[in-house]
DNA sequence: ACCTGAACACCGTTCAAGT
DNA sequence: ACCTGAACACCGTTCAAGT
């Protein structure tokens, strides 16, 4: 319950986090800015730095915040179509918050809370047949596939483009199934 | 022939853009700023703008001067071959750029001059055996996949990795010669 | 002890004054 | 007419002064 008029509520990581994730997702990461979000908090800049190092930690703590919100594949699923289902539905979540993709490339960042969604995909890769290491490759393939579809809005020699325009959506569906097709040990795909 | 204590050869757009290349192969895409540009040009700030929109322009010009050294395919290989050489050396050629994949990614530039490059590898796809719409779509999937290669240093939940360490060249070449096999028509992998 | 307005050292861009 | 030092409006970060 927000205090309308009276005392606010004590600022906290959380808080940041929550109104600067607010901030990013409604203006965009440039809007993003320290002043902006010290005014949004009603607090002057420097309080925010009680709580955070810097910016970049900010980034960092902001990414970790939506990797808990990762998808999770249907274990009713095969698992060719639990593996694509799965990479589609991050890459929709990815794409509604634009920002995440950007923050991944220009910083190095670890996210803690991405790691029980690599290790589930991982788990789905090796239950589907892959080795280990293969399934690594295969993971990270399927992560960096996801990282350039999301922030290659231009394709270099888009202008080339003559073919009918299918969406963005449609091209990484395309790729990733592509993908798996050739990466999973018999199970053909058999028309869908 | 550089006029040592006299005057300075005049301040052109191939100068501004050959100088900031200079900078920012050897101190990153951050340390190029229009103030260090201007003072390793020995002019002022302001004197930039003259040929010049703005950094934005500017960085856009330093793609498309990067990307008439774009790599081309040895006409002597055949067609899988000679796609994953001609991706493997885009790859080591960007590695060595790497604020070339920071600047695509954050802005919404049009390389001209990466047009040749992306017609000759559609031609390769067609001459594969691909049809135009899938020689498209396989086009888009190699460079987002070079581009998400290029910019995760860090792939998420990379703390998990017990597996043996393998380099990221080796890492994009697995992703490229997996995606080929199951792409091309005919023409087994039949080891190598 | 905890908080924060005001300052600091940057940045890209513009403008008015110099030649 | 062309050039550019100095200023402007930002930014992330720090510090000294307030409670």
């Amino acid at each position: 319950m927000v205090t309308p008029g009276g005392a606010r509520p004590k600022l906290s990581r959380e808080l940041i986090v929550t109104k600067a994730r607010a901030i990013a997702d409604a203006s965009g990461l440039d809007a993003l800015t320290l002043r902006e979000l010290a005014h949004a908090l009603g607090t002057g800049q420097a309080s925010l730095y009680r709580h955070i190092a810097d910016r970049r930690e900010l980034l960092g703590l902001l990414v970790d915040d939506v990797a808990l919100e990762f998808p999770t594949a249907d274990p009713g699923l095969a698992p060719r179509e639990r593996l694509l289902k799965v990479w589609l539905d991050l890459h929709a979540f990815l794409s509604a918050h634009e920002w995440v993709a950007k923050v991944i490339a220009e910083g190095e960042y670890i996210s803690r809370n991405a790691a029980p969604f690599a290790q589930r995909q991982l788990d789905s890769l090796t239950g589907a047949g892959l080795g280990t290491e293969d399934a690594m490759r295969a993971y990270r393939t399927l992560y960096n596939l996801l990282l350039g579809f999301l922030l290659n809005k231009h394709p270099m020699g888009h202008h080339l483009e003559a073919v009918p325009p299918s969406t963005e959506d449609e091209e990484f569906r395309w790729a990733v199934s592509r993908f798996l097709d050739c990466l999973l040990p018999g199970e053909p795909p058999q028309g869908q």
